[in-house]
DNA sequence: TGTTTTATTAACAACATGTCAATAAAATAG
DNA sequence: CTATTTTATTGACATGTTGTTAATAAAACA
């Protein structure tokens, strides 16, 4: 096991401080660009130089707070995410769901490239799609349709989330029928 | 008129030299975060201070970079941008063949918010869509409509490109078909 | 409880930012 | 073509950010 050894607390504590420091920031002020080492060590609480100790730099910390994020949605998700015309909506709508609650933070996250690819694997894996249209079956690759959905996302997310995930499913399962 | 007295050569100049730089400069190097105006003067050859005096931050000239492609884009597109699964994709494959022809800047410019909005705004005014599934008539919104491309998209820049404008034309049509 | 381990810190040098008063050079009127 | 105005350019300054190091402090664990 490559990443093991490293029990301390107090260093599992201080990360854990930085990451919520960060997303609290985050959450308060979007402009990502604003971002510095400084402001996140200050709301930590703790000094600047501890910060670098656990992180190259902010992308970094970024990336962390990225992994918990996912770690977190593939717990509660089921391992695929049914897109069809019928009924059987409810995996996509648990997806939505978290992504609803997360919002704040994850409107800013998708700024982030790692983030992005994250999330483009995460669908591409997830995704099971029944197109119900007559004629030959799809020859639609996975990429592409994890990207369709993901645009969908960041829009919805950069625009404040004035849908419920109800309707950004049904707009989903609409475009793929 | 808003915007007309300016017209001194000088400023005219100065402007088109960093705008050049910073394209060169994130072609060569893509990591956005490790943009300075110190480098962007320094490539341009022109004091740091100049640039305050033109833009007001780095992603002020970025956004004017944008402003000016998609001036460029929307010059050489016809009004609309036809898909629907017969032929007639000369226009997408216009549209994208100027995506393809620009990738490099473009790559760079997509994880800029205010392109991203401009791109959304773009496809949404551009899209005319015919979907020859049978059934009622698709109540998508445009907005989702245009995000899904903007997904694609993103994602055809994102992996170098590795697929032509034709194939990406396909799988679009084959998407909304 | 004592010793080891390692997290924390203040301080430093290098670099970035945004602004200003002084200067230089291009634009344009006569 | 020259004089004068306009405004673009510049070096320099104060302030803020970064990444590192050597000394310190505190938690872990035998």
């Amino acid at each position: 096991m490559p990443t093991q050894k490293k029990q301390d607390p107090r260093a599992i504590r201080s990360k854990r401080v930085f990451k919520e420091a960060v997303v609290d920031i985050l959450i308060e002020n979007p402009d990502i660009s604003k971002l510095t080492v400084q402001k996140i060590a200050q709301r930590a609480e703790l000094n600047r130089a501890t910060f670098y100790l656990h992180f190259v730099d902010i992308n970094d910390l970024l990336k962390q707070v990225v992994y918990d994020i996912f770690d977190d949605l593939l717990s509660k998700m089921s391992p695929t995410l049914q897109i069809d015309n019928l009924n059987n909506q409810e995996q996509l709508i648990t997806f939505l769901d978290y992504i609803y609650k997360h919002r704040k933070i994850l409107a800013v996250l998708f700024e982030h490239p790692g983030f992005n690819k994250k999330m483009h694997m995460t669908l591409k894996d997830l995704i099971v799609i029944q197109r119900k249209s007559e004629g030959a079956d799809s020859t639609l690759s996975m990429d592409i349709l994890a990207s369709s959905i993901l645009g969908i996302l960041m829009w919805w997310l950069r625009n404040g989330v004035h849908f419920s995930s109800e309707y950004i499913a049904n707009q989903i399962v609409e475009l793929y029928r």
